[in-house]
RNA sequence: GGGGGCUUAGCUCAGUUGGUUAGAGCGCAUCCUUGACAUGGAUGAGGUCGCAGAUUCGAAUUCUGUAGCUCCCACCA
């Protein structure tokens, strides 16, 4: 135990008790059958990462999740690690390089470019863990896996392997989206659509042989760069206007040539001008036409975005935005432009990039998803099961429609794919199912001097995608690993964004269910609950600023959690997070909102000093020490209501827990804590405190038990303070941690408090007739005096309870009670409440037209209540058809309701 | 084009299977530095729960329609 310092200051506490926590090894997991297993696999930040919002978000959701459950006795496992990010790391290290030295990759070779990237894994990869660290994060640090490292990368290249020997992997000549800023394909999911503002271009190109009256077919594109990679223009077979053409031929205006006109239905003949260009080498759409009529793919762009020698002399190395105005140019020249439209169309953008992607013809790895089926089922059947349940309607939805996955990323950093060619065959002639053309496997070729490896490398979520499973050890698990695997897999619980269901979450989902086990070609259902690798989904909302717009950089509107948690604490910060977390989909964050999170931290602070010093401590060494030294006899009604509320409170919080609410979490902590204990409970106390010893014992030993029990509630959220506290107050005595202590249940504590539920309703009752008083006061100005005379007349039951708790009473209101017999008559202030009516007894005359008004607004009020219940009440199908307590509440309520509405009639007649 | 989601106090949001007088935080107004806390306390103003129907004794809550906003997916040049 020790003196509880005047100011909570987060900068001590904090580290001190993490640091405690690493050298006491509270964070470390181990198998242990007897207990339940509950493993979290953290969404790995990228190893170069700095932590911002999204992360403190991600992980102080999956720390509340695993504190908690190491309180409830389960067996913990939170795996941290980081992932090596192919583009994104690659592309800072080339900037880096570029910035220092003018060097290009090519200019240190992919060995040399290599080393440089690990020289800055090596500086930056510690530092998002660090970060981590600082926000609490009980992750099992000794774990931290790496996406890279050597195990997982075999991992990686047994999936792939895998994947290829069952033929779900294969090689093809394909179109793909196309980055021209980081020279690689990169999947459908890393492009994103943005509508873009540029112009429709209408042309002319001749017809070779003129038509009647027509001598040009009219034409609408938006990226007349592509024009001279031509190879026919397409109408719809069924066009009246243009059906007759087929077969003919138009001139391509540069370089010129004669290019015919197609029928084919992909063609709108209500958009444009109804006829389309068909450049098969740059867009998907014109590729399968032209695979349909046998077209030939005309390559004019290059992978830099910049047009080539098939484009002519004068384009040949221009950039393809440039050559967009220049071709409408050369069109303007020849007389055939007709005219520049503005528009507005969805252009994909590459992600990591950030410009536009170009659709590109080039051989590359897919992947065909596999057990797509079972990947619905495992989530239709509720194997895995989304929190909140509508996100399994996205990740259904996704899977309907999904193609294959192109994985093959023309990079250097990452898992070079594990496939080898023989020297000496040309590409274009490998056979790929002869093993002496092409080698795959995880070790590669016994005579490597004889093959050459592809040059490509995974795309990163090609390895992310096993994370679960080969963090426990697949596919070579030890004896030890197996163990392991046996009890954390399928983990429990993924949490993260939506915005990666697609991404990672279902891919994870489908390499678990084919990796996870034998290859086998029927899974039951039982097979296929072992082999996800996670049984929830957690999806939270992503962190944006206060209007709404995605945190960028570029914006200024992303801070630095680092300074949240200088300026707020950790447990501020994480309080707050979790505060305006909602189940919602965006979460707007403002610096003000998560002020909340610090001064909770400073309320339980501060009670927990003022409990310090309003008695000597006694034996609070467990629950039980502190329930021993409540004497049932001694209690009042707001000791019973307050330990009612505590169990109310503790069992709420269980179903939050059970059910993955976590928006009421904070809300519940909040309220009773702050609401409940300290504004009325230890209120209510001080004035027993100042009594005799015995009384103030056991005051004592009921505040201590409240505040332990908030303490183990609210550590899964703010660990650091409570831990604090916990020690102060001498809860640590016989275990040092809370995490080790087990939580007490709301069932524990009924059973060992019984509190009685009656005293509820009597305090409810007194706290209105309380507040009712303070507002009186606060109405003439009075509210600062602390022995202003107020009487009151009650009756019956209602007069024994005021008298009970008059201390109580005049200590809350600040005012002197004084019973009278009847009412007076000499139109005092006054206000009606269930346990009677209060006076004001002012000296001075009162405002009478403003008591009036007052008095009558409330009237007003009771009134409309009373001809609410009435009918109600009089309504015979709601007395026979409504359930008896509804009917007794409503019963119960219109009565009060009367009463009270008669007395302020007879106060207001009588003014 | 397909699929979600949202609409409740000035702002951001709760509101569990329909059921006592619709709540919280922030903000606002008035008062209070009374020995736990001004990162505090007290009091108060502020909502016909987007709109229109339907079901029901009873609807913020269920259903239908409708308007507006928003996100995701999708090959209209």
């Amino acid at each position: 135990m020790s003196q509880i310092a005047k100011a909570y200051d987060p900068k001590e506490v904090e580290p001190h008790w993490y640091a405690k926590w690493l050298e006491a090894g509270c964070f470390k997991a181990a198998v242990d059958p007897n207990r339940l297993p509950y493993a979290i696999m953290i969404p790995p930040p990228n190893v170069t990462g700095m932590l911002h919002m999204g992360h403190v978000l991600d992980n102080t959701l999956q720390d509340i999740f695993v504190r908690r459950a190491r309180l409830e006795g389960k067996a913990v496992l939170w795996q941290p690690g980081t992932d090596h990010a192919g583009i994104a790391t690659q592309t800072k290290v080339e900037k880096g390089l570029r910035e220092t030295t003018g060097q290009s990759k090519y200019d240190l070779g992919r060995e040399g470019f290599l080393e440089k990237v690990w020289d800055f894994r090596a500086e930056s990869g510690e530092v998002i863990l660090n970060q981590l660290q600082k926000l609490g994060a009980s992750c099992d640090w000794d774990r931290t896996s790496f996406t890279l490292d050597q195990a997982y990368s075999k991992a990686v290249l047994t999936a792939f392997v895998s994947l290829y020997k069952r033929g779900h992997i294969y090689r093809g000549k394909r179109m793909v989206n196309w980055c021209p800023a980081t020279h690689t394909a990169i999947s459908d999911e890393e492009v994103n659509m943005q509508p873009q503002r540029g112009v429709f271009y209408k042309m002319r190109y001749e017809l070779v042989e003129a038509d009647g009256e027509r001598t040009h077919l009219e034409i609408s594109t938006t990226r007349p760069e592509t024009l001279m990679g031509d190879s026919a223009v397409a109408v719809h077979p069924a066009d009246e206007r243009y059906a007759h053409l087929i077969g003919k031929t138009v001139w391509r205006p540069f370089p010129k040539a004669q290019i015919p006109i197609i029928g084919d239905t992909y063609v709108d003949p209500a958009f444009g001008t109804g006829c389309l260009k068909v450049t098969p080498a740059h867009d998907k759409n014109d590729f399968e036409i032209g695979q349909r009529h046998n077209l030939a793919v005309l390559e004019v762009i290059d992978a830099e975005g910049k047009l080539n020698g098939l484009a002519g002399p004068e384009f040949d190395g221009m950039d393809r935005f440039k050559a967009r105005t220049a071709a409408a140019q050369k069109l303007e020249d020849m007389g055939l432009l007709i005219a520049r439209e503005p528009y507005e169309n969805m252009v994909g953008f590459s992600e990591r990039g950030n410009v536009p992607i170009e659709p590109r013809l080039s051989e590359q790895w897919f992947l065909r998803y596999p057990r797509v089926a079972e990947a619905k089922r495992a989530v239709e059947r509720g194997m895995i099961q989304f929190h909140p349940d509508r996100w399994k309607k996205t990740y259904l939805n996704w899977l309907n429609g999904i193609q294959d996955w192109c994985i093959s990323r023309q990079l250097w950093w990452g898992h070079r794919i594990p496939v080898w060619y023989k020297k000496g065959i040309a590409r274009s002639a490998l056979d790929f199912d002869c093993p002496d053309h092409v080698h795959v496997s995880v070790e590669g070729p016994p005579d490597p001097e004889n093959w050459e490896q592809d040059a490509d490398v995974l795309d990163t979520w090609a390895s992310s995608y096993l994370w679960p499973m080969a963090n426990l050890g697949w596919p070579e698990p030890s004896a030890e690993q197996q163990k392991e695997l046996d009890f954390w897999y399928p983990t429990t619980v993924l949490v993260t964004g939506f915005d990666i269901i697609f991404f990672w979450v279902a891919r994870m989902i489908m390499a678990g269910i084919e990796l996870y086990g034998d290859d086998v070609e029927e899974l039951s259902d039982d097979a296929l609950a072992q082999r996800i690798p996670f049984k929830n989904v957690f999806i939270h909302g992503l962190i944006r600023d206060a209007k709404g717009r995605k945190m960028s950089k570029s914006l200024g509107n992303s801070p630095d959690p680092l300074d949240l948690i200088q300026t707020y604490g950790a447990d501020g910060l994480r309080f707050g997070i979790c505060n305006i977390a909602p189940s919602g989909s965006d979460i707007l964050f403002a610096e003000e909102r998560i002020q909340i999170g610090r001064n909770f931290c400073n309320k339980l602070w501060n009670a927990s000093r003022f409990r310090q010093m309003s008695g000597p401590m006694a034996d609070n060494s467990s629950l039980e020490a502190i329930v021993g030294r409540i004497d049932p006899a001694l209690c009042d009604d707001y000791d019973h209501w307050i330990l009612a509320r505590l169990v109310g409170v503790s069992e709420e919080l269980e179903k939050c827990f059970a059910s993955y609410e976590i928006a009421p979490l904070t809300h519940l902590i909040y309220a009773f804590f702050w609401g409940d204990f300290c504004d009325w409970y230890v209120e209510a106390s001080k004035s027993k405190l100042r009594g005799d010893e015995i009384l103030r014992a056991n005051t004592l030993a009921i505040q201590d038990l409240v505040i332990r029990q908030v303490l183990q509630l609210a550590h899964p959220v703010i660990p650091h303070i409570t831990e604090e506290l916990w020690y102060s107050l001498g809860y640590a005595a016989s275990v040092r941690y809370i995490q080790n202590t087990r939580l007490t249940t709301a069932m524990d504590l009924q059973v060992a408090l019984n509190p009685d539920p009656s005293a509820v309703d009597r305090v409810l009752n007194l706290q209105e007739f309380i507040s009712q008083a303070r507002a009186l006061k606060s109405q003439y100005n009075l509210a600062a005096q602390r022995d202003v005379a107020l009487l009151y007349a009650a009756e019956g039951d209602a007069a024994q309870v005021i008298a009970a708790n008059a201390s109580f009473i005049q200590t809350l209101a600040g005012v002197l009670l004084t019973s009278v017999e009847q009412a007076p008559s000499d139109g005092l202030p006054a206000a009606v409440t269930a346990l009677g009516t209060l006076y004001l007894d002012l000296s001075r005359s009162i405002d009478v037209e403003a008591e009036k008004r007052r008095l009558s607004k409330e009237l007003e009020k009771l009134n409309n209540l009373v001809r609410a219940g009435e009918s109600k009440l009089e309504n015979r199908k709601f007395v026979d058809g409504a359930p008896a307590n509804i009917v007794a509440g409503a019963r119960k309520q219109l009565t009060e309701s009367t009463e009270k509405r008669d007395e302020i009639r007879r106060i207001l007649e009588s003014l």
